[in-house]
DNA sequence: CTGAAAGCGCTTACAG
DNA sequence: CTGAAAGCGCTTACAG
């Protein structure tokens, strides 16, 4: 007797607009109201959520048109207290470089754009006792997703295990891998450093000096090897008493600098390990009357904001710190669609500017 | 027949110690087990977590000394969802200052140690048209508990406003109080302004030059205000000629200092709103081959690291950014607590380095 | 392709 | 001072 309206005529979105009027903008739409607007189970709308292909293409269309229409977004406490995990990343770091730092989140921010992720930050101290401890009550109270670790915590293989032993998913951002290839993204430093080494050769520089990173840090090691290396390929190499360690601070650049110019006859051109280094090194060399790039060549690495705000500017090797930190999140989120030719964009580059010169116009 | 235990001889360490002794360390703790193994309601468990007086001393003690032996943590997810809010807190910010971000995140973290509470850092783009909504997306999303706002979007009133109509706890960190108390952590930038003025004055300087800020910004305004407010007290002015604007940018310090040293005659003093802009200046300095102290007088504002890494080492205000992003976060948490004391310490300071000298020593 | 039941680990509202 | 019931908004495991 009754004629039931048919399927067909269902009409999704002015169901969803009545509700929408009904309950204003103060209420949220839970599964709950979604499944009854639709007339389906919460199940059928979990699928939706979660993707399955398990659902009819009309049902999903008209789910998702409700969904559209209400600005339903499900509850991620929800959903992570039911998954029994959190959707949160985290950030573990120690590097002190706040440009660094503030480059990578940003990057980790665009690779987890568009999952229902958040980024939470966790700085340490490697020189706390109990600083993977610590690390591990962060990860397990808040039940992490999983976390990003960039140098040097990243080459600690006691975080490392901890974190294996704790089920979390990882991803080590690195200047060389340490770790299974879904767990690491590799920054090939050395790489960089070749590209140094072979654009300080082709000036025409024989007498080279090289500031280290710090002792125990892998980049420092990378750095120096990759620039040997990229000597090497020239028929140059790097005399002992033309290096020297530094610690990758401003200070250490300038102490540094200052014994490489007291040995004789003084090189002609020095490579950083990094930007902070370089610029300590320049006032070293400006402290002792010597001009760069005239007297003077001197290159850097990592390309930061001091690489331009000094004088002369600094010839550099960027190293893609924010694309670096998209693409270690796409890495922890999707572990099966990392694709080779992506990381080889994130290799570092040769950026010259007025640091270096020609060998022959520098009169030691 | 059989004697029960008297609930005196309840061993609370003991039946703990048995507990994690089957379950291993692989299996948490939930407030079920806990509630077992004290032989209490879940509801009484709940009521210590959440510190309630309503529970008996011998309750509270034995519950806690299981919560302590089987590491007990309640999980913030399910207390989210059931308290209708994450246990997260979030920043929000646009400043593009690495060093700053990284000081005021570290700050923040200082805060809520101790707390439950993590950080989820969110920065924005105020050119961007739907940067509010986006940020409103962000912290309804994950119902934050709150969020704090550094300089500039804690400027933005409807940014304020869609907090407040979200019922969003914030609070606002800026050079000058914007709204209730509670709401407010106030810098006083004026303060500090008026320090470099006074240091200046008692220098001897009488034609002093001014950068400013970026036009828009109240940190400009008000490090303006002091400055003139404490030339004032000398009997001193600021003429018109003598002010120029900048963006807080190291090039824009460049350019505005190339216009000061037109003016003849020629500023023997220049107080730049920030460190960045004071070392562009320096650099402009030198190039017009004028030296800091002996021929020009610059005063910064901030004391970040530049501010020790250029040459001659910058005098400067330091602002404490650390300490006023633990009070933030402070006053976010407990409101009640806030004690003014506490805030008078995050007075900006002057800090004399070398390139502020007596006037009658620099001729122009 | 879809759904009813039970559960994630907590808290609120109510009762005593 | 304490607890049994219902619920927060989702998912898993099972059944059909």
């Amino acid at each position: 007797l009754v004629t039931d309206t048919p399927k067909s005529d269902f009409d999704p979105v002015a169901v969803a607009k009545a509700w929408r009027d009904i309950n204003g903008a103060d209420r949220k739409a839970t599964i709950n109201d979604i499944a009854e607007m639709a007339g389906v189970s919460k199940k059928t709308v979990s699928r939706i959520i979660n993707e399955s292909p398990l659902v009819r293409g009309e049902t999903r269309q008209n789910v998702k048109e409700i969904m559209d229409v209400v600005g339903y977004v499900p509850d991620p406490q929800a959903r992570g207290l039911a998954f029994r995990h959190a959707f949160l990343v985290g950030m573990i770091y120690d590097n002190p470089n706040p440009q660094y730092i503030v480059n990578m989140q940003q990057g980790i921010l665009n690779g987890i754009a568009g999952s229902d992720h958040e980024l939470v930050v966790h700085p340490c101290d490697r020189t706390s006792p109990d600083y993977v401890s610590r690390a591990q009550a962060f990860i397990e109270r808040q039940k992490l997703f999983g976390v990003i670790l960039t140098p040097s915590v990243s080459e600690d293989e006691t975080m490392a295990r901890m974190l294996r032993e704790a089920g979390c998913r990882y991803v080590r951002i690195a200047s060389v891998s340490l770790d299974e290839e879904e767990h690491m993204l590799v920054t090939h430093d050395r790489h960089g450093a070749r590209l140094a080494a072979e654009h300080i050769a082709g000036l025409g520089h024989t007498r080279i000096g090289h500031i280290t990173g710090r002792r125990g840090f892998r980049s420092a090691v990378e750095r120096q090897a990759g620039f040997e290396e990229g000597l090497a390929t020239a028929g140059l190499t790097l005399t002992p008493n033309l290096i020297f360690e530094g610690d990758y601070t401003f200070q250490s650049g300038v102490n540094t600098a200052e014994q490489l110019l007291k040995q004789l006859p003084r090189p002609t051109a020095i490579f950083a390990a990094n930007d902070e280094m370089a610029a300590g090194a320049l006032q070293a060399f400006r402290m002792a009357g010597l001009r760069s790039p005239d007297n003077i060549t001197i290159v850097g690495f990592d390309d930061f904001q001091i690489a331009t705000t000094i004088w002369p500017r600094l010839t550099t090797i960027h190293s893609p710190v924010c694309d670096i930190g998209e693409q270690a999140a796409r890495l922890l989120l999707k572990p099966d669609e990392a694709s080779d030719t992506e990381r080889e964009n994130l290799l570092p580059t040769l950026i010259i500017r007025e640091t270096s010169g020609p060998a022959n116009s520098q009169a030691p």
